[in-house]
DNA sequence: GGTTCAATCTTTGCGGTGATAAGTTCATGT
DNA sequence: ACATGAACTTATCACCGCAAAGATTGAACC
């Protein structure tokens, strides 16, 4: 009696541990929060010691990293998938408009993990190199795809001036409905709260606002 | 000697142990950060009972929400100060900037704090009501600015739209700054990126290619 | 075949954490 | 004076991240 191990002798090796530890981080991520993640916890549901962990990753941190990454490279190809579905060339505010919904409905889908892209004080490892490249390369996916709406080139100070308001923006709206504390109801949809927030840069920066003391045209 | 307490006899009730808590609590979470923000360290400073914290706080998340309702307090507080102070009633835009800036130096003042009162998965206590409460005085400050900048009354809709842009954008550019994800230079001055982000939606928004009005690089 | 070896996974244990239970001190009202 | 209750104490528990050292396995080499 007594064996120590409940497992069947031919699991001692699973092979994969590193993949189905991500996956299970991942899915408890959304589940029980960042906080309440444990590596124990996520080992123990895979049957597997907690130290085993500590063989792919070298400690919590490198974990959440490496799940942040994966968030970034995810929200990229959302951003891509969903510009090049469209195709919006002529509306250049209705092409930043869809990448904003993009934007939002990713972290709706992955509220826990999208925060902890943008958390890093909840402890990342600031030295994961990955981590800091894929964040780089989602950020130039928007300014991408804000230089082609714009028809400008991708250096351009214009460019980088929209993607600052843009990813501002974005990573504002989403921040603060994944937090509930936008005032709109509950179950609005991501369409409508973008296409509020615009309406609302509309009002200010468009030319049916009031108009601002240095006007170019009139 | 073993006498188990350390600390004179007249200390046993230190009497503001409330406030004091507080305050050792706001200062550690700059210091070490939320994550590592614990209950016994900040006691342990305070020479006092780790336990002695628990009948002030029922827990260690009804902390946090009263360091997050504070957050929300100051904020409103420097929003109202920063507006009164400026005082543009003519050009709503630059008024608007100007509440946008308050807004991000306010963050970049308190990172820990700011973080932790758009985080509540961190581990808020969702039943304190005084911190509902206080974050949507917050946001009807935005809003009161708004509204007033915009000559439009508190309700219509078109002050809703724009608050909800300019929140967001506010809370994403803050929160991108104080993250360090902005891909511009470290010590940019919180002028000059609420300025970027301001000259960025005006080249989306605003009317046909409207010229930044500063001459600067970026 | 047997032996070695490195990778993988194990048990064990330390120190720190949030939280509860039960006891101690003290200020205050009657 | 003394009862009451608030403020604070010392256990103690369960859980956590993480490190050390040992066990299991497959593959590679002879």
């Amino acid at each position: 009696m007594t064996k120590p191990s409940a497992r069947k002798r031919t699991s001692y090796h699973v092979g994969n541990l590193s993949e189905r530890l991500m996956a299970e981080a991942r899915s408890m991520l959304e589940t029980v929060g960042p906080a309440k993640l444990s590596i124990r916890a996520i080992s123990e549901k895979l049957g597997v010691s907690a130290t085993a962990a500590y063989h792919h990753f070298s400690n919590r941190a490198a974990l959440l990293s490496r799940l942040a990454t994966l968030g970034f490279r995810e929200l990229q190809q959302a951003l891509i998938d969903n510009d090049q579905q469209i195709e919006l060339q002529g509306d250049h505010r209705k092409r930043l408009q869809n990448a904003s919904l993009a934007y939002l409905e990713f972290a709706r889908a992955n509220p826990a993990l999208y925060q902890l892209m943008f958390g890093p004080e909840i402890g990342l490892d600031a030295s994961d190199e990955g981590f800091e490249k894929a964040r780089l390369e989602a950020f130039g996916e928007l300014q991408k795809i804000i230089a082609a709406s714009l028809n400008e080139p991708l250096e351009s100070r214009t460019v980088r001036q929209a993607s600052l308001a843009a990813w501002s923006h974005s990573h504002g709206l989403a921040s603060l409905v994944i937090h509930k504390v936008v005032g709109f109801p509950e179950g609005m949809s991501s369409e409508r709260l973008v296409e509020t927030s615009f309406q609302g840069f509309e009002h200010v920066f468009g030319r049916s606002g009031v108009p601002s003391l240095r006007v170019s045209d009139d």
